[in-house]
DNA sequence: GCGGCTTGGTGCACTGACTGCAGTTAATAC
DNA sequence: GTATTAACTGCAGTCAGTGCACCAAGCCGC
């Protein structure tokens, strides 16, 4: 790691920790970006070289969590029976640590802009599991429909059990598991009737 | 219907459609507000007082069409049972009959603004379906995480199902409901752990 | 160590979505 | 017939986000 990465990723950090701060503090719509800009010490142009939008400085580690969800995910071949693995894997990927996420997650239940980008981020993950699923059980138009369907419905899950470990403190991974497990661990055991 | 009421309505189908056809014909970001309202023959400031935002304006009927849903999926008391009603019903409202709609989920294929309205429609939705299934439940923390969760999962299905319409032109409800009911038709039947 | 290249950050002017407010006009209520 | 209401308008303003030319400091080959 060369000083400019270092010093780039510094930045970002700063950037994302003035940015959920404000947010929690003033409220997402009362916060500017120029405020928040002005925090950091950087200048507004800079903000944008690092988030495509104010709301995704809320969710600065997005692209490195898909990237290590991927990794932990596999290829869809070599996985016994993909839809239990994806419930695990899935599940397994709420990390309840933090106490940053945690703030996050309070404040995802408040601001709809931040739900509006959390589904977003959620869209990356839908393509991941759906190539998955895919990858699994052959390429075919019914099969990567069935895939979008059920990798919407997983991420559905995880998202409200994210929201609800923000508004009233549960452990999101029992429930999400739990629910996921039923819904899609088992009823595909059976084939999809045309699908192979 | 009085006739301002008229006037209102025509005004808003008016704007929709220029709305519509504009983002289809040069897609919506290269389309402006201003342009919408000068096709409709009509002020950018009235254009913000029927639709909240541009991408808003590509789903007019969302809020007619939730009473409709709220009214068919009925109370969570009075029906047999409550999943498998709930299948029926998000199934059975996918309609496919209008050029229009089909327009709208091609385009939403596309377009990535959209899809994010999309998913924000999907909340009302989600609302509707958490408050039916509690009903059903009854009030406690758990059934109103496991109702979001559910209601997410199944919203997320028909999003997808209608979502390979436009792509792929394959009917939504027949996938839809075969996915629904695999997932939470019976997984279900067995009462949820903690849940009575 | 030095010159050239690369790259993270800056300044500025601009676009376009959206809002607040103070009108106007025409339908409706009484 | 008059008072009220509600759809619509005009305008000035805010703020998110972009394109572009630019600086400065790190890096790389010599």
């Amino acid at each position: 790691m060369n000083q400019r990465e270092l010093q780039r990723r510094e930045t970002r950090r700063t950037l994302a920790e003035h940015a959920l701060r404000l947010f929690s503090m003033n409220g997402f719509d009362e916060t500017t970006v120029e405020e928040i800009v002005a925090a950091a010490g950087v200048s507004q142009r800079t903000f944008f070289l690092h988030f495509a939008t104010k709301s995704a400085a809320a969710f600065p580690d997005h692209e490195e969590r898909v990237r290590d969800f991927i990794d932990r995910l596999g290829d869809g071949q070599s996985v016994g029976n993909p839809l239990l693995h994806l419930c695990e894997v899935l599940s397994s990927g709420l990390d309840t640590d933090s106490p940053t996420r945690r703030t996050r997650y309070q404040l995802l239940a408040q601001v709809s802009a931040l739900r509006d980008e959390d589904a977003r981020t959620d869209r990356d993950y839908e393509e991941v599991v759906a190539a998955f699923l895919v990858q699994a059980w052959g390429e075919s138009t019914e099969a990567r429909l069935r895939a979008h369907a059920i990798a919407n419905a997983a991420l559905g899950v995880c998202r409200a059990s994210l929201i609800g470990w923000g508004e009233d403190g549960i452990d999101p991974r029992e429930v999400c598991f739990e629910i996921l497990h039923r819904m899609i661990g088992s009823p595909f055991d059976a084939p999809l009737h045309s699908l192979q």
